[in-house]
RNA sequence: GUCCCGUUCGUCUAGAGGCCCAGGACGCCGCCCUCUCACGGCGGCAACAGGGGUUCGAAUCCCCUACGGGACGCCA
């Protein structure tokens, strides 16, 4: 059997991280088993999709590596098809013409709850002769859905879950505008796509049974179906704004990186043993069905930062150069793009994030001397000032090697009596206008003997 | 309200009857390394929702309860 696995967003706004995950769920699956991963746009709601929205989708995917393997299908542009199955349906008996304004739909949902009953359609029009079709109103058309027995659905991660069909109604497949509901559109595309597996968010799990009574009506075999657990806030309830990040757009900003939300969001609701840092290739090795958890789990911001920093150690230098300039708004700057790089392993150590990372590297770009931040200037007291204009002195007749500047700081610091982190505090305030940077030597390196000793001399200078 | 699903440290999870007085990771606390901050190393705190069964033996199987979540649209 040919594996073949869609991830299917609707262009409403933004990418949920919930959908990234599943995204990516499909995406390993299919490259796991030699299938194909397919996209499709859901953009049957007209009022609410927008182009920009798509865009979104398109390019959020290719940031994180999981392209699609086909052209993606757009269902909009197959809403002949859709109606044309509908239309069959109708042929055949096993659908229905069904006259109800909203308003008579709304009124009987109402009363339904009002009278503590589950809100269904009572099926009013399915045995109606269609003749008795008001003139001049345009009907819906309805799935004749089976009333009695049960349907039964093999969850590949819910297990078997059953359901009376007396709990089901007869949903509604084409609306009185023509264009088909999610419920028929969705049916109708994956058989179309021939997609062999569905992997999707649990809250679709109650639409399998509608779905599969479709399938059923169309004489069409079912595909697997695998209902993935929903990601939730740090209080429990489903994933929103007022939790922190959820577009992926956001994280993007946020500066992490792509592998890293790729593997925090896999360990979310799936595990293998130990394992924690898990890379593209090894996730398309090891991931399945059978490792996903059957409960929602919640989003832990401190975790995926933590991840971030284990990724962004072992990131390449030239790319986080690169995104660090970007980030500082000197992208192409020579000069900054020099020191970036020298200092950029001791810089990627300290860093979880890549908004931390240019944070850290800012005080490269040249230029005056950065602003002090509280603790800098604690450092800087007189007595700290007037040995930083002999040690300005000292340094002005160094190599500006690694090896030497931290020869000559340690020879500095022996003679005056100090350790040598009297010496290399008030130093680093002056340099980097922190308490806090890379190794001293590997920082001095980085900026220069030039912009050094100036940078020194200016914080000598503000004694007085 | 009805239907469906879930429940192991604060969080993500390992665990598929004895290997578990429950392991790993994040977070938190302490120590070490050390020019700062990180990284790294070492150690600590911390969980099988509750109650009944089944069994020689249950985190693992069954039942009930509680709590949590999802779905009930001419939205997707």
């Amino acid at each position: 059997m040919t594996i073949r696995v869609r991830f299917a967003p609707s262009p409403t706004g933004m990418l949920h991280i919930g959908s990234v995950r599943t995204a990516l769920f499909n995406f390993l699956f299919a490259r796991h088993h030699g299938g194909a991963f397919l996209l499709r746009i859901e953009d049957t709601d007209r009022a609410r999709s927008t182009e920009a929205a798509t865009r979104v989708i398109l390019e959020g995917l290719a940031w994180l590596g999981l392209d699609p393997d086909e052209a993606p299908v757009f269902q909009s542009t197959r809403e002949a098809r859709h109606r044309e199955v509908a239309e069959s349906l109708l042929a055949s008996g096993r659908a229905y013409r069904a006259w109800d304004t909203p308003e008579e739909l709304a009124a009987m949902r109402e009363r339904a709850r009002a009278e503590g009953r589950t809100p269904r359609y009572d099926g009013r029009w399915r045995d109606r002769d269609p003749a008795e079709g008001p003139a001049g109103v345009a009907p819906a058309i309805r799935l004749r859905a089976p009333q009695e027995g049960e349907t039964v659905v093999h969850d590949r991660v819910q297990g078997e879950v059953r359901v009376a069909n007396a709990e089901l109604d007869d949903m509604i497949i084409l609306r009185s505008d023509g264009t088909p509901t999610y419920q028929h559109a969705v049916v109708v595309d994956d058989h179309d796509m021939a997609i062999s597996h569905v992997i999707r968010g649990d809250d679709h799990f109650t639409n399998t049974f509608r779905q599969v009574a479709l399938y059923r009506a169309l004489d069409w075999q079912p595909p697997e179906f695998a209902h993935v657990p929903l990601i939730h806030g740090a209080d429990g309830a489903k994933l929103s704004k007022r939790h922190g990040a959820v577009s992926l757009l956001e994280f993007r900003e946020q500066g992490f990186l792509p592998e890293a939300l790729c593997n925090y969001l896999l360990r979310l609701g799936w595990g293998h043993g130990d394992e924690e840092v898990i890379s593209r290739d090894t996730a398309i090795r090891l991931f399945d069905l059978d490792g996903v958890g059957r409960a929602a789990s919640r989003m832990d911001y401190a975790k995926l930062t933590h991840l971030n920093g284990v990724w962004l150690r072992a990131a390449d230098d030239a790319r986080l150069v690169d995104e660090v300039l970007a980030r500082l708004g000197a992208a192409g700057h020579a000069v900054a793009a020099a020191r970036v790089r020298a200092l950029m392993p001791g810089l990627k150590e300290r860093a979880r994030t890549l908004v931390e990372l240019a944070e850290n590297a800012a005080f490269l770009l040249p230029g005056p001397p950065p602003a002090m931040d509280a603790k800098a200037a604690e450092l800087l007291k007189p007595e700290a000032r007037a040995m930083l204009a002999s040690l300005g002195a000292a340094l002005g007749a160094t190599d500006f090697s690694r090896p030497a500047l931290d020869a000559a700081l340690r020879a500095f610091a022996a003679a005056g009596g100090h350790k040598l982190g009297q010496v290399a505090q008030p130093l680093r305030a002056a340099l980097t206008g922190r308490a806090a940077s890379p190794g001293i030597d590997a920082t001095l390196a980085a900026l220069g003997r030039e912009e050094a000793l100036a940078r020194i001399a200016a914080a000598a200078g503000a004694a007085d």
